[in-house]
DNA sequence: GATACACCCTCAGGCGAGGTGAGAGTCAAG
DNA sequence: CTTGACTCTCACCTCGCCTGAGGGTGTATC
């Protein structure tokens, strides 16, 4: 009869830990004292506290260990749960190692620029929907605003025309990498409750789910480039890869005062994040 | 003006996760309105709120964001804190891998013999300590017993005489690999609370803390070969090496029945791991 | 026999970053 | 005026323990 204490010092555990497997009925002392309350561990119970603690290092909850120690679970099931395990272990491997990098990333920026920048890209999942877009293609880039402005105007007219309704904010897919500057074609986007009937110039289509790095800019066009530098760095920091177009999410537009802009930058990635 | 709801899908978050942040006080909306308690974001909330986002996903706790966020910190600052969250994230990555390839082993191993072993090894420190201990050389296998509890009785007596009080459960180090047979080193080893002077046949000494592969093994010293198994198999697996000691630790020694024995067999691993 | 001192007990509350659900009020469109 | 989508607050839950308060036990020493 091992009183708790002793127990712990044997098994490397405190005194809470095995005073809390009792209570969720994990591991139950062989005896408890009828009058003072004291447990008594038997030494047969230290191979299975080990074996408790070697699932939970495999990343088992207590609740899955208490199924799998009371035997109720087949050698199938067992493989089954060990599969999961591994994959959520790999899962987390790559998170870890990205966050490493992006750590790295910006231990690497301070040193450059001895500050933070006011640019901070973010992995997110752009979601799948349904679009309404016209394409435009623009020659030089100060006519960007002449160009776009009335294709996103006739995109917005279309939706009304076919009874549909928008679901978010409008965006634009330049489908070139940022660098380039003439003859830019743009596709003025709508993201739509549900799928409408295309025109001549406007397609309907279900725009797929993907990965992209994001950022937001505030104010006018004017300081997007650092936006983009951001970006571009982020994503070789990472080890991502940009599938060569850009989006610019319109989340607030106000014509009135450009300096209240507030613009979303995102660089879809490949496949495999 | 922005209502919550809005405003977590612009930042794909939750609804609950933005009124978390303003009962913490990590982002307030703008405005409240007096009567009905509804929460307002501006647009420039949008950019605040990608910060802490990228922060959190750096590592930090939300209590340190909001203090990154106020501006209470200086560059140096932030730099030492980005260094401590990238040694903390190899670390986290370190033990990710670790618990991949454990896994990997478990599935192996399953495979192998299609049920769960009785030996579940951990990776543990064992904690550095005084001992006094003797060596021994034991000619051929079959003669351990008759070596070996006269050198254990001999330690514990030197022990009692010059004072001493043991700390724990004897054991003893063999100093090589457990396939050798014949004229074997052993050193029986009693932990002490406080070094005591050594005697001619007897040392004393700090053993230093050490990672060591651990299991646990009932019974009689007939299975001890399974332990053994399972321990190198699991070293193999890990990527960890042996120092080629191991040790015996008699957590449980009934002399009259040794059915009730339980024996922690370790193996010390090399540093880094 | 008294007194240390190390143990042991129960019970309540806390951590971190939100999630869940009840019950009630609010807003915009038809 | 109703409907349905939102919003509010409040309270409790998650997971794997840890901490502390208040009180009882067990053994050794003076």
């Amino acid at each position: 009869m091992i009183k708790i204490g002793d127990f712990a010092r044997l098994a490397q555990v405190s005194v809470v830990t095995l005073r809390h497997y009792d209570e969720i009925g994990l591991l139950k002392p062989v005896s408890i004292d009828r009058f003072t309350g004291y447990r008594y561990y038997a030494a047969d119970q230290l191979p299975q506290l080990n074996r408790i603690l070697a699932l939970k290092d495999l990343g088992f909850s207590l609740a899955q260990i208490e199924r799998l120690m009371q035997g109720g679970v087949s050698i199938e099931e067992l493989r089954g749960m060990l599969l999961m395990k591994h994959a959520q272990a790999e899962q987390r491997l790559a998170e870890e190692q990205g966050r490493l990098s992006r750590i790295a990333a910006r231990l690497k920026q301070i040193e450059l620029e001895d500050s933070m920048t006011p640019y901070d890209v973010l992995l997110k999942t752009a979601p799948a929907m349904y679009i309404a877009s016209q394409r435009v293609t623009i020659p030089t880039n100060d006519q960007v605003p002449e160009y776009l402005t009335p294709t996103i105007d006739a995109v917005y007219r279309h939706v009304q025309n076919a009874g549909g309704k928008d679901a978010g904010a409008c965006f634009v897919i330049w489908h070139q990498s940022s660098q380039v500057l003439i003859d830019e074609v743009a596709e003025a986007a709508v993201p739509l409750e549900r799928p409408i009937a295309p025109s001549e110039q406007v397609g309907v289509y279900e725009l797929p789910a993907t990965s992209v790095a994001s950022t937001i800019h505030r104010g006018d066009y004017a300081g997007f480039a650092q936006a983009h530098a951001a970006l571009l760095s982020a994503i070789e920091a990472n080890g991502w890869e940009s599938d060569g177009t850009y989006r610019e999410v319109y989340l607030v537009f106000d014509p009135s005062d450009p300096a209240n802009h507030v613009t979303e930058v995102q660089y879809p990635l490949r496949a495999g994040r």
